[in-house]
RNA sequence: GGUGGUAUAGCCAAGCGGUAAGGCGCAGGUCUGCAAAACCUUUAUCCUCGGUUCAAUUCCGAGUACCACCUCCA
């Protein structure tokens, strides 16, 4: 069985070929550092770190880098209002940045490489672009000359005659030519700016992605990804620059994921409509955050709002319930009954296509369907009078891998205070006497501090609600 | 002007040439002291009009609506 994933550079679904046999060589456009990150940088992150898990989990050894843009003309923006220095402004949102994306169950990439930590190699690959003649300095700026690559515009699928129409020139431009892009940008009075044989300045927001990506992957990587909108200009100037240089295709496979609208608008500024990561997950647990995002195709756009965020939590849920329900119900499970081989072979296949899903282009909403699927049967299982404990702890072992692959954690044990606990015990005395009243006052009791309890053919058992 | 996307039940969302997965919600039922959880049942003229086909939600054409990229943007 073989990974299929749609490439925007050739518009269809491929197979999976890695370069080298059994590794993934995979770059992912990481944010730029001068904010708390919103729900649109949060898909991609959720997104490609779903990608990476299944490909691990497909047994593949991935190499996975994202870069933090830690210096441009926002940061630079922020820090001024702000009235801080540009790298206290940076370190502090890669730390928020990391906290965010831990809370939504993204694993950290093997490498988080910074902009300002390699000015050198930029600047070096810089200079070989120039040497080779497809770049030029000017004004103290360094452009890239667009029209000397012959390939610009195979990821967009746009014609560079066609792009023309659309560009803007804005005025004192020191361009050769309206599509020709920054790769070198001159400081301005004051500005954070490094030493460059072109004088002091910065990179420009492109440039960082192709020489970082070589120097952590190589001259030709196997999956690069982001967001769609960065398919033009930023992933098409990256080939550019890249292949530029070395002459070898950049990457193999493009993958973009769709944007994120709330309430059915584009999320921008003007219509103060932004979302952040930080502010939603203290209302509401990340991993509903990340199973919302996985419940849509990572191609098709997303719509965001609170109602649809507390409807994913209630599917989340039902998942969760039924695996505790599963668990519980290992106490009172015996090693044998009649139908063992027909449920195992049930969960084996659920599994199997749960697999065959995240084959196809990562079809994380169908994958999840069969986690319901699975819940479904195993609710189904829990009906039997006798359950075998071989047969819940394949349900137990398959929803743990799945939830793995996804991101999501299955609900952690843990333990309840005494006075809780005292409560439980009282209710079930009051039970037993058939003191109703009593016993519902202390459920009700209870469920005010968040626990709701469930009485059981298997006796008691309680979860947060 | 160029490029692309989306339109499927109250809502979310897969699918796709043979007559519609899954979830949330709603309603009814079973179980329960009552609940909870769970199970069962019910819930869709697949945007419109043409065309191709034995057969179209699925392909083609023309529309309509919404959205995005071509400028910083996930």
């Amino acid at each position: 069985m073989s990974v299929k994933l749609y490439n925007t550079l050739t518009r269809k679904k491929e197979t999976f070929i890695p370069i080298e046999e059994g590794k993934v060589k995979m770059y992912v456009c990481g944010p730029t550092v001068y904010n708390y990150i919103h729900i649109g940088n949060a898909r991609p992150a959720i997104v490609f770190d779903t990608v990476r898990r299944h490909l691990q989990y497909r047994g593949y050894d991935v190499m996975y880098v994202s870069n933090f843009t830690d210096v441009d003309d926002k940061l630079i923006r922020a820090a001024n209002e702000l009235g801080e220095e540009v790298p206290a402004v940076a370190e502090r949102f890669i730390e928020a940045y990391f906290e965010d994306t831990e809370a939504l169950g993204c694993q950290r990439a093997d490498v988080h490489p910074r902009v300002t930590e390699n000015i050198e190699l930029i600047v070096a690959f810089i200079s070989e672009l120039v040497n080779k003649g497809f770049a030029y300095e000017s004004g103290g700026d360094v452009y890239y000359r667009t029209r000397k690559f012959d390939g610009y515009g195979k990821l967009s699928h746009q014609s560079i005659d066609e792009l023309k129409v659309g560009a803007r020139i804005g005025a004192g431009e020191k361009k050769d030519d309206a599509l020709d892009f920054v790769l070198w940008k001159a400081a301005k009075e004051g500005e954070i700016s490094w030493s460059s044989p072109w004088g002091e300045g910065r990179p420009g927001w492109h440039i960082e992605c192709s020489a970082m990506a070589r120097k952590y992957l190589g001259d030709s990587i196997d999956i690069h990804a982001g967001g769609q909108d960065l398919a033009f200009p930023h992933h098409e100037n990256e080939i550019a620059q890249s292949e530029a240089l070395t002459e070898k295709p950049f990457a193999r496979y493009w993958l973009h994921n769709g944007y994120i609208n709330i309430d059915n608008e584009k999320m921008s500024k003007s219509l103060g409509n932004f979302v952040l990561v930080h502010d939603i997950i203290k209302e509401v647990d990340p991993q509903v955050l990340r199973f919302f995002m996985l419940s849509v195709h990572y191609r098709n756009p997303v719509n965001y709002n609170r109602e649809l965020l507390d409807s994913a939590a209630a599917s989340l849920d039902r998942l969760k319930i039924a695996y505790d329900n599963v668990k519980h119900r290992k106490a009172s499970s015996t090693d044998l009954t009649e139908n063992n081989d027909q449920w195992l072979e049930k969960i084996e296949a659920h599994h199997t296509r749960f697999l065959q899903e995240m084959d196809d282009d990562f079809n994380t909403a169908n994958a999840i369907s069969v986690l319901f699927d699975l819940s479904k049967d195993a609710n189904v299982y829990l009906l039997e009078d006798h359950t075998a404990t071989a047969v819940l702890d394949a349900f137990l072992s398959k929803f743990e891998d799945m939830f793995f692959v996804l991101g999501l954690q299955v609900k952690q044990e843990e333990l309840l205070d005494e006075d809780i606990d005292a409560l439980i015990q009282e209710r079930n005395e009051a039970r037993k006497n058939r003191d109703f009243a009593r016993a519902d006052s202390i459920r009700d009791q209870l469920k005010d501090m968040n626990i709701i309890l469930e009485d059981t053919a298997q006796g008691i058992r309680w979860r947060r609600g």
